[in-house]
DNA sequence: TTGAAAGCGCTAACAA
DNA sequence: TTGTTAGCGCTTTCAA
């Protein structure tokens, strides 16, 4: 409706003195900037984003990338991100893609025409080589250990955290460990494979094909592999399950089912999200809010100091033991 | 990077003639379109959304508010809306709210900014005449029926489709009917109550307060109210349910408990999800994709014709009669 | 069929 | 401390 001029108008000052306020700047008079704050509240004047993203060169929003947003895992990067967003006066944009390579570019596309000032990609289809190649109209953070020219990235080393888990599961005397993967095309899904199958080459034991179980991601996974370890001749003693969620699923079942935890089956989580807590579910905790917060940061740094080369951060991890071992 | 000059001067035109390539205009020579063309193409160009915004005051984007997009009762709704939208090359944004009034309103203020053309608000927080207030900065479409100025809507006549279901199982023969609602306090919630109220009524039954279930949307919901049921005393004979997902619940726990569905349970669904029809439960289709094209389609027309008066349309609805009854 | 030029609403360098 | 003015990149008359 009302724009800058018919403000600066109406407040009896110059348009550039209008800005000012609108930008907090110093070098207002009180008496002024009174006289502008009073025409805008009349006028209910609101600046129009277009033309000051137009001005500036900046739209101070930032995209996220990721499947979906329901699930803990995401709701536990985002709250992370969100939050340090704010305190930087960032609006971070959901962009959710259902997994469709087709959505993921249709956001990148929003870097090249200047709707957003980066992506943080929490998950990503197409490969970091053509995701790399918009790095040049706008900053990517990656959620995941990437290599690419102009791409920083956040991450938990995946490999170490699975070793751990797995070695301490053998401390406590467990030779035949199953093992709850989510999606199995991801790197670090591989990294997680590896730490799995190397544990068990350190006490000398073969992988057992049965007691690996892909696709686990939410709650009812979890029941489904529960069902289908009762219904085995030869069951594993323990169970490492990438996410917390899959992990309460087989807890849930397993009480149905009348099997004793940790007494029939020992396991371990991933994530250390609200529900590992409730059911006092041992788990590995990837610090996934302050994966969210660094990788903001990353985001902002290179807003901050353009032309600063990409980060890479590892995130530490942590062990946290509670009662299903 | 480069502009639309830079594109001109590269192609030897003006940069209106650019600028008519870009909008696909009649009235540019093929010669001249495709050395505009050819110099796009190397130039890697795509023009900047701020500036071709703030030049049309248009911005091809129409902002969807709902409280999260997981539950299939929206995804269906968005279905449609969407669909409807890329037929007219409109942009939806989905705005989350996680039933936050804040969240809501600062989705509102995008309107003020012009980052928006409009609202589609598939649920709401704040007072329908709070949100009116925003009508001056661009188009409303609630997906209820609302009586507001400046406020289009698009529904379901959900005090008819209740007693549609009521009458339903009365005519089966049931008189002891309980009644699943998922949150209490929406205007659809109460037109919901008030059918069921009638009907009980009609064949002069009082309400039975232990046979209202509330809080029902998700499977996990209707698993605990199929928990309550079998351990009541007296029981309901009938049970119509606010949602699928929900019925879909008492479907499932019934089985596990070894209830018959229809013999000691009926149930009615409504919105005849997916999941109904796996599970062969007779539900009430509400049409909710026609919902959401009808939604966009209410937009859209005070797009096309700006000044227009707000459309009111109420979408029909139709029993599904399967085999849970 | 084409181009020159005046905006769209704002920011920021510069001068005062 | 304030105002003038030249952009930001695009669209759209208007005249040719």
């Amino acid at each position: 409706m009302a724009n800058i001029r018919e403000i600066a108008k109406a407040a009896g000052v110059s348009v550039a003195t209008v800005s000012r306020v609108l930008n907090s700047h110093p070098y207002v008079s009180a008496e002024k900037r009174r006289r502008v704050e009073e025409a805008m509240r009349r006028a209910g004047y609101s600046p129009n984003s277009n033309a000051v993203h137009l001005s500036t060169g900046r739209t101070g929003m930032v995209g996220v990338i990721l499947p979906f947003s329901h699930h803990p895992y995401f709701h536990a990067l985002l709250g992370g991100l969100m939050e340090e967003a704010l305190k930087h006066q960032y609006t971070a944009l959901l962009c959710q893609t259902n997994y469709e390579a087709g959505e993921e570019r249709r956001y990148l596309q929003m870097l090249r025409t200047k709707q957003v000032d980066g992506l943080i990609l929490c998950s990503h289809e197409l490969p970091w080589a053509e995701i790399a190649a918009y790095a040049a109209d706008g900053l990517l953070v990656a959620c995941e250990p990437v290599r690419q020219e102009g791409i920083s990235c956040v991450y938990t080393h995946h490999y170490e955290a699975f070793l751990t888990g797995m070695r301490y599961l053998i401390r406590r005397g467990h030779r035949n460990i199953g093992f709850c993967i989510g999606r199995r095309d991801s790197e670090s899904s591989r990294q997680r494979y590896a730490a799995y199958a190397d544990a068990l080459q350190e006490i000398g034991r073969p992988v057992q094909p049965e007691w690996i179980f892909e696709g686990c991601t939410d709650l009812r996974d979890g029941m489904r592999v529960m069902d289908r370890i009762a219904a085995m001749e030869s069951r594993p003693s323990a169970l490492l399950v990438t996410g917390d969620e899959a992990a309460a699923g087989v807890l849930a079942r397993s009480r149905q089912l009348g099997i004793a935890i940790p007494g029939e089956l020992a396991v371990v989580g991933f994530d250390n999200q609200p529900i590992s807590e409730a059911l006092q579910l041992t788990t590995i905790d990837q610090h996934l809010q302050e994966i969210g917060r660094q990788a903001f940061g990353a985001f902002y740094h290179g807003i901050v100091q353009p032309g600063a080369a990409p980060r890479r951060m590892e995130v530490p991890f942590a062990l946290v033991e509670r009662t299903s071992v």
